[in-house]
DNA sequence: ACAGTTTCCCGTAAATGC
DNA sequence: TGCATTTACGGGAAACTG
């Protein structure tokens, strides 16, 4: 009957920070007859929870009671809005209940509402509760957080499965590959097209033709490293997504960054290009790193592929993406520096594409010269210190894929509305 | 009889954040003969302040009692130490006393530390209380607590006069400039020289030959802004300390950086000088800036002076301020990029006296190219768009100026030892 | 509307617990 | 000792409050 919308994150919702505030709406959806005595609503966190199933246990430190209200706007209602933060109780001696296995973002919590109401002689107990919550206490532990909020809503339809993570369900890749992509659009603006979804395919369950059927587990999502990464699958998309909502959201919704692409068919779909063009990329090896790598032909008429090392937020927010493919440059032997980056692939000239994103600012304090970061590369033309895997065969692929692959990787860049677009 | 220590900021004490710890320690001083009681420390907030005496109040969050203990390392004195937390009390309805005519950093307050004990029958009293202190609850109000903190403690010897800022004195410069070149030396590990010095004291005083007699108010000092900035002159000052502890310690204490010198006298520094001298100044138009000046001879061989825009600390935290030196361009019409600066005033080659300090930083990120960020200026050779301030009139001084003032500011690099020097 | 002040809270660093 | 988790708090921004 009473119908509770959800504590609100920046944007996560289900997830709450211990000390940081978050609200909590509670409606009820019967119209009460004449009810002209206040209808107060009480919450409680984690209530009547069996002992031992959470190691940590919190509590409200804000008013926990409060009185429904009609709402003005919609259809005469009553409903009651919190504003409520949480502690931690401090276990004095002795373990917190244990339940070691889980880690805290896969420990599941709730919020219950009740009220209590008398008509005609008759009372009324009413309760609800809320779908299982997460409890961090500082930002790093959000992605783990929302990996669990994920799993959890994509794999039941359980109101309230609090021992969900003591055995979590597989998912299927194309469950999952969903909700990836349904990621993307919601906190970047743009979801992941067929190619991308692919690539992160591909990274989950090694190169298989079709791995729509595939499951993937909880842990190889977000609990085990990648091998040879210090860091799991989830981790690393989030550090992409949260890279693009700060630093790469116009240039990722004009769906400028290919973004996941495998470094093997990165070079199959630069080989025969114009020399000059370049596509964005994901790092693979670093957290929330993005890179460009372009192509070009050496003396002697062979293909070469250049990346430059990857972009992360710290040298982002010194210099926005953009300007940074504006102005790079490589110089060689003392040469004079130029900017090799010519078209975006497959052949967009580099200003066409990113002309209105460049950020031109003069910035005339009048005494002064102005003075802008550029991003350079130096190159000794000498072989030996050229980056080596510039000069590695080619991806072991038979000229069919290629075609394939080369005709489903052109981007699409009317099949997806923008919400960022000017 | 008892020896409060101050709360301690980091490196600010008696300045205590709302909601931040700190720390206070009590000692007592006389040995009392067979103590095998407890002896209890208390500690309070403002305790008997005339009402109306400030417009805030505050309380302890944390225990404000606690035993005295034997401190181990030294000769068996009493002592305890408190952390404690502070918080502001609600003022319900109503005009939290007034005294409207002070700043929140111009409020002081006190700490009360009281104990009781009894000996054969006798019962003593102990309490002692702390130098003023200035409350805030945020760090950008450090500087003016800071502000208050240097004033009160320079110019009066009472332990406890909070109505200090009601009519706060004037100082005289001798003793205000020997407590900021205190500040540099404490917080920057160099102090400032007799130069520098003077070049403050005609930025409060207008140019006078000596202003060691001149009187500075509070108000001139910290609160009313520095005609056509909208900043004053401790807040000047205090953002080119941070700017320092920050980004340029090892610069500043190497003494490469000139920092406090006019326009005026920096033209006359640098005219006679081999083109491509430069010193390193300080902005005085905007908060935490530095650039450099340098000197170069027109096509027709008059003398040309050029300073870059100011780097801030956004900009120095991309990249560190040797670098900048070290790698900074301009290009004139698609010139080759050259690097203007070649000596550091007076004749120090570029790299003998930075390049300790360069930031080699090969990044062998292995299959990508390593990239850096480089600072760089665009300059169209035409007359039109140079800077105006290049071609202004030399200052207006005297040539026996001139001399005097070149004498006095070459860098005596081993008058002051750097506690920064490898 | 506004300026001075406080609150909020992310994100890094340090501390703590296991 | 190392990893997981929490605490601490600077710093930017929003919210507050006369």
């Amino acid at each position: 009957e009473k119908q509770p919308c959800m504590p609100t994150h920046p944007q996560k919702p289900l997830i709450i920070k211990t000390g940081v505030q978050f609200t909590t709406k509670v409606r009820l959806l019967v119209k009460l007859p004449e009810v002209d005595y206040q209808l107060k609503v009480k919450t409680t966190f984690d209530k009547d929870l069996p002992p031992g199933r959470v190691s940590r246990q919190f509590f409200i430190l804000t008013n926990n009671t409060k009185v429904m209200d009609i709402e003005d706007y919609s259809n005469g209602c009553l409903s009651v809005e919190f504003r409520h933060l949480l502690k931690e109780k401090k276990y004095i001696n002795g373990t917190k209940g244990n339940e070691g296995l889980l880690s805290v973002t896969e420990e599941l919590h709730s919020l219950s509402f009740e009220a209590c109401f008398t008509v005609q002689g008759l009372t009324i107990d009413l309760e609800t509760c809320s779908l299982p919550l997460v409890v961090i206490s500082n930002v790093s532990q959000l992605p783990g957080g929302w990996a669990s909020v994920m799993w959890y809503n994509l794999l039941t339809d359980e109101p309230r499965n609090l021992a969900f993570f003591g055995n979590p369900p597989r998912a299927s890749w194309s469950q999952l590959s969903e909700v990836l992509s349904w990621q993307f659009s919601t906190f970047a603006g743009r979801g992941l097209n067929k190619e991308q979804l692919t690539m992160l395919g591909e990274k989950l369950f090694g190169q298989h033709a079709s791995c729509s059927d595939y499951q993937v587990s909880w842990s190889k999502f977000s609990k085990e490293n990648i091998p040879g990464k210090p860091f799991s699958f989830w981790m690393w998309l989030d550090s992409i997504l949260e890279l693009i909502k700060k630093h790469l959201l116009p240039v990722w919704n004009e769906n400028y960054i290919m973004g996941f692409v495998s470094k093997e068919m990165e070079r199959a779909l630069l080989k025969d290009k114009e020399p000059g063009t370049f596509l964005l990329r994901f790092s693979e090896s670093h957290l929330g790193g993005i890179t460009f790598t372009w192509v070009e032909h050496g003396d002697n008429g062979e293909v070469k592929f250049n990346s430059v090392e990857p972009y992360t937020k710290n040298r982002l927010s010194a210099l926005p993406f953009a300007d940074i493919i504006r102005d790079y440059k490589v110089i060689s032997d003392g040469v004079v520096p130029e900017n090799p980056l010519k078209f975006l692939y497959p052949d967009i000239p580099k200003d066409e594409a990113f002309g209105r994103l460049y950020n031109s600012q003069p910035s005339k304090v009048h005494p002064y010269i102005p003075s802008t970061l550029i991003p350079i590369s130096e190159m000794r033309s000498n072989a030996s210190t050229t980056p080596r895997s510039c000069q590695s065969p080619e991806p072991p692929m038979t000229p069919g894929e290629f075609d394939m692959l080369n005709e489903h990787l052109c981007f699409d860049i009317d099949t997806m509305s923008s919400p960022y677009s000017e």
